[in-house]
DNA sequence: ACGAATCCTGGGCA
DNA sequence: ATGCCCAGGATTC
């Protein structure tokens, strides 16, 4: 039996939210229709014309951890109509996207996907987050034949296997893997957590402490699930719209430390407060899967 | 400080 | 078919 989260498609869609490379544990089982695993249930989203419905497993009501997952306290209208008016670039992509948030992902799981990301593509990051689930995680249910998983403790992490990584085929990110699982698991996973308590920098400096994190994954982790909002992580297409959109005189360097720093200060500027949630919007028009929107809302104008 | 090579793998493309 | 390039990068030199 569905139950309705009661929010407009304006302010959530799931269609590009739950696949752009936020998380990479939402499925779509059909049209307008994705399972995924939040916290420890295995929870079912449609999408309607005037609101979106769900259902869990095992729990039923699960409306106070979706508007926390999908951050609803947050108006984001009255966001993409400032976002417009500070820039016209922003304007003209923004309405093939309507209603894209930033999801709040629990922070074990965005750091272990975002060290799975280097040099990679969404599709195989999503393989190599599906085996990790299945082989270290807790088994949640089996739904239509499918076994879903919790996502790995540090813990369990930790106690995995460089060589086993590998053969799951985590290629040379399986040694970062659990380099990091033991790390954390002796700092302990709260530690982690705790980094929602600080402001942005000193919680991005932080995770840059830990081995294979660097600026970059930092801002992922930041801007996804420590609630920093202002992150901006600079990936190559982040960095290709800077050089082709807003920073043209930076086209021929090279995304040196203090280029990086530049571009999200510009980001910051431009956008304010909510400025890694605007660049996220950016982000996925310049996505392989999403380009044909931006040109089909072009062509249709 | 900067730039380049290196690391696993899979898909797209010439 | 084969080789090359690139994909949500960090590290080393």
């Amino acid at each position: 039996m569905w139950r309705s989260l009661g929010v407009s498609p304006e302010e959530l869609r799931c269609d590009v939210t739950l696949v752009c490379g936020q998380s990479f544990r939402w499925k779509p089982i059909a049209q307008n229709e994705w399972r995924g695993v939040i916290s420890s249930c295995v929870i079912t989203l449609r999408q309607t014309a005037y609101d979106v419905l769900y259902r869990s497993i095992p729990k039923d009501d699960v409306a106070p951890l979706l508007r926390d997952y999908f951050q609803l306290h947050v108006p984001l209208v009255p966001l993409y109509g400032q976002w417009c008016q500070a820039d016209a670039r922003f304007a003209s992509v923004a309405p093939a996207f309507p209603g894209l948030r930033v999801l709040r992902t629990d922070p074990v799981e965005c750091l272990f996907s975002f060290l799975c990301s280097s040099a990679n593509n969404i599709p195989r990051i999503t393989r190599m987050i599906d085996a990790l689930c299945r082989r270290y995680g807790t088994r949640l249910a089996e739904v239509e034949g499918t076994d879903y998983h919790r996502f790995p403790t540090v813990y369990a992490l930790a106690a995995a296997s460089e060589e086993e990584l590998f053969a799951l085929g985590f290629g040379y990110r399986a040694r970062v893997v659990v380099t990091v699982a033991r790390e954390l698991s002796e700092r302990g996973e709260e530690w982690l957590y705790r980094l929602r308590n600080l402001p942005y920098e000193e919680a991005h400096d932080e995770l840059t402490t830990l081995p294979g994190v660097g600026h970059k994954i930092a801002d992922c982790v930041c801007l996804f699930s420590l609630d920093k909002p202002q992150a901006i992580p600079v990936d190559t297409h982040v960095w290709q719209i800077a050089q082709r959109d807003y920073l043209p005189e930076l086209q021929g360097r090279s995304l040196t430390e203090r280029v990086y720093r530049q571009i999200g200060d510009h980001f910051r500027a431009r956008f304010g407060e909510y400025a890694g949630w605007a660049h996220n919007v950016l982000f996925a028009a310049e996505l392989p899967a999403f380009r044909r929107r931006v040109l089909a809302l072009q062509r249709d104008r």
